[in-house]
RNA sequence: UGCCUCCUAGCACAAUUGGUAGUGCGCCUGAUUCUGGUUCAGGAGGUUCUAGGUUCGAGCCCUAGGGAGGCAGCCA
């Protein structure tokens, strides 16, 4: 009770618009609850674009104590098929949703819409039209210029129902009729200029078979189908505001519940092509692997890259919701990724670039297990034992021979501790015929067990490493943006939008050494790699015997961010 | 050039509906730390697209202009 706020969560975030608008909804009585829709077409992968009108409805409908459907718009059989539907479920599931019994089908209303649809005929509201496909698009005008009227737009009520019952009984070929709403040809807004409502489709639908051969267009079918279900709030991106007219009209028309569109603005992020047609050409050209591509933004891309779908889902209420077009930066979403698994993610030991160590003063053929806590921001985790011995891996980057003065890990003659272990001196550099660093001699200090020197003494810097008997062998995929430019599908001059591909988004490194502990990871379950990032093991090809690991995101890192500003001064 | 929607820090959004601008991310500084992570403290950054007008007072209302995006599938 004493502070309500501190109960509502997200939801305390100031209004947004649509929350406002539901309030009012609410408030005036226009709707007694809340049920809202996500109505996909089974016609591709869902990609994060599409999760936000999922957050979004089915996040408000949760909030406001409703009811969200899904519903998928299958009225177009020559693209859909059963396998996207089945995808689509799973993917919303993982993403956090469960619909439960509210799975619809606009095919399942079919029989329904041709009622309907032979009402609006009796009431001279709809005709059926001979003009071929290019006559139609001739005569619906320009943007600047009315249409004309079709020929067949006066037709007799009994002519048309006639013409449209023989349409259904598969009379005539593909093409050869529509059924059109009667409206304005000279409206302003195209869609009200006679919107086609049914074509001739000689196809078979994955659900409905071979029952229909006419098959209604999407404004048809989308509003019919929200009132149908009594979807109150019907939140759709911006694309479709220009059809929220018609959306009204057919309501009004048929006389039947008044669902109500509400538009918002897309998301698009910045370093990101999210569209099924941009995908599908990375993929049919090699540039990505398939729809599950770690660089792809699909979900089941950024599920095998290893993003928690909390953090999909925080990322898109850190967004917000407005009308106006915008740019989301990706960082966000990289942000609510590590926020997320800083949280949860159990931390372990990798070295991905192996440089040897040895450490002179321990003794030959003896092993030692130390504890290491698994998460520093969750005790429950728990403590695991990881091997040290004689000679260990670090990364080759931890070690620099004759360091610059910000650089605070190993160099020559220089202390260190390694991470849950001892603390190590660099002794001796050994190099190679072409004067490449191969091998590092340590002395360590026994006293240092666990990580800290009795005497009090510090030192600056604390490094993962890898016992070199007992370390797995793994393949680490980093994974870097795929495009280099914020806005990749503006082509460049002269090329073609792939040509902002980043040719390095994609770098395998084998062999990789990793704590034993990591040979038993779960196919698809992250960890963070101390100091590095965090790691998920690849779902596809990840086994006890050959390790493999996908890099979700790195770690913040100031040293490296220095680094890269130093070398752009330089520049 | 028609219609529709929009324009507030680098990005995304707020501003109690007319009372001189805040939040998150990003950026910078410092503290803490056995992850150069996390956490904490502080800081920089805005002529609210422009110009007029109404008003004691405008990010918000009015007028004009500018800019961005969407719409001409028998796709959704």
């Amino acid at each position: 009770m004493s502070n309500e706020n501190e109960h509502k969560g997200e939801a305390q975030k100031s209004r947004d618009f649509l929350r406002e608008e539901i309030d009012k909804d609410l408030a005036e009585g226009r709707y007694k609850g809340v049920i809202t829709r996500f109505p996909p077409e089974p016609n591709a992968y869902l990609t994060i674009g599409h999760t936000k009108a999922i957050c979004i409805n089915f996040g408000i409908a949760e909030e406001f104590g409703g009811q969200y459907n899904l519903r998928f718009d299958d009225t177009n059989p020559a693209k859909e098929g059963q396998e996207y539907v089945d995808a689509i479920k799973e993917d919303i599931r993982w993403l956090g949703f469960e619909w439960g019994e509210h799975e619809y089908y606009a095919s399942d209303y079919f029989p329904q819409l041709y009622q309907w649809a032979v009402a609006l005929i009796e009431k001279g509201l709809a005709y059926v039209d001979d003009q071929t496909a290019d006559e139609i698009r001739e005569n619906r005008g320009t943007l600047k210029d009315p249409g004309k009227d079709s020929p067949y737009r006066e037709r007799s009520i009994e002519d048309n129902l006639d013409l449209f019952a023989r349409m259904k009984a598969g009379e005539f070929s593909d093409g050869a009729k529509v059924l059109r709403a009667k409206i304005d040809m000279a409206s302003s807004n195209i869609n009200l200029r006679d919107p086609v409502m049914y074509r001739i489709l000689h196809i078979e639908h994955h659900r409905a078979g071979n029952e229909w051969c006419i098959y209604p267009i999407y404004d048809w079918a989308h509003g019919q189908s929200d009132s149908l279900e009594g979807v109150t709030h019907s939140m759709c991106s911006h694309e479709f505001i220009n059809n929220r007219p018609l959306y009204d009209w057919y309501i009004e028309k048929l006389g039947i519940f008044p669902s109500r569109q509400i538009e918002f603005a897309r998301g698009n992020i910045t370093y990101t092509a999210l569209s099924k047609r941009y995908d599908r050409q990375l993929i049919e050209e090699g540039h990505a692997d398939g729809w599950d591509d770690p660089r792809l933004y699909t979900l089941r891309g950024l599920r095998r890259r290893g993003c928690p779908p909390e953090a999909i889902r925080r990322f898109w209420t850190e967004v917000g919701i407005a009308r106006r077009p915008n740019n989301i930066d990706i960082s966000l979403l990289e942000f609510c990724i590590r926020d997320q698994l800083n949280k949860t993610a159990t931390r372990r030991m990798g070295v991905l670039d192996p440089l040897k160590v040895v450490i002179e003063n321990y003794p030959e053929g003896e092993s030692e297990e130390l504890q290491a806590i698994n998460n520093p921001e969750d005790e429950s985790a728990g403590t695991r034992a990881v091997p040290f011995s004689r000679e260990l891996y670090i990364e080759r980057d931890d070690f620099m021979e004759d360091p610059p003065r910000k650089f605070f890990r190993l160099a020559p003659g220089r202390e260190v501790r390694l991470r849950y272990a001892y603390f190590i001196t660099c002794t001796e550099v050994i190099k190679d015929d072409n004067g490449e660093i191969v091998e590092l001699r340590c002395t360590y200090d026994p006293a240092t067990r666990g990580g800290n020197a009795p005497d009090g003494r510090k030192v600056k810097a604390t490094m993962h490493w890898v016992s070199a008997q007992h370390a797995v062998e793994a393949e680490v995929r980093l994974y870097d943006r795929l495009f280099k430019v914020e806005n990749p599908l503006k082509a460049p001059e002269g090329g073609t939008w792939t040509d902002n591909l980043n040719p390095d988004s994609l770098q395998v490194l084998n062999p990789c050494y990793l704590e034993p502990s990591l040979a038993s990871t779960e196919p698809g379950s992250s960890c963070q790699f101390e100091r590095l990032g965090y790691f998920c093991a690849d779902s596809k090809d990840h086994t006890a015997e050959k390790p493999v690991f996908n890099r979700t995101v790195t770690l913040r890192d100031s040293w490296a961010r220095a680094q890269k500003q130093q070398q752009q001064q330089k520049k």
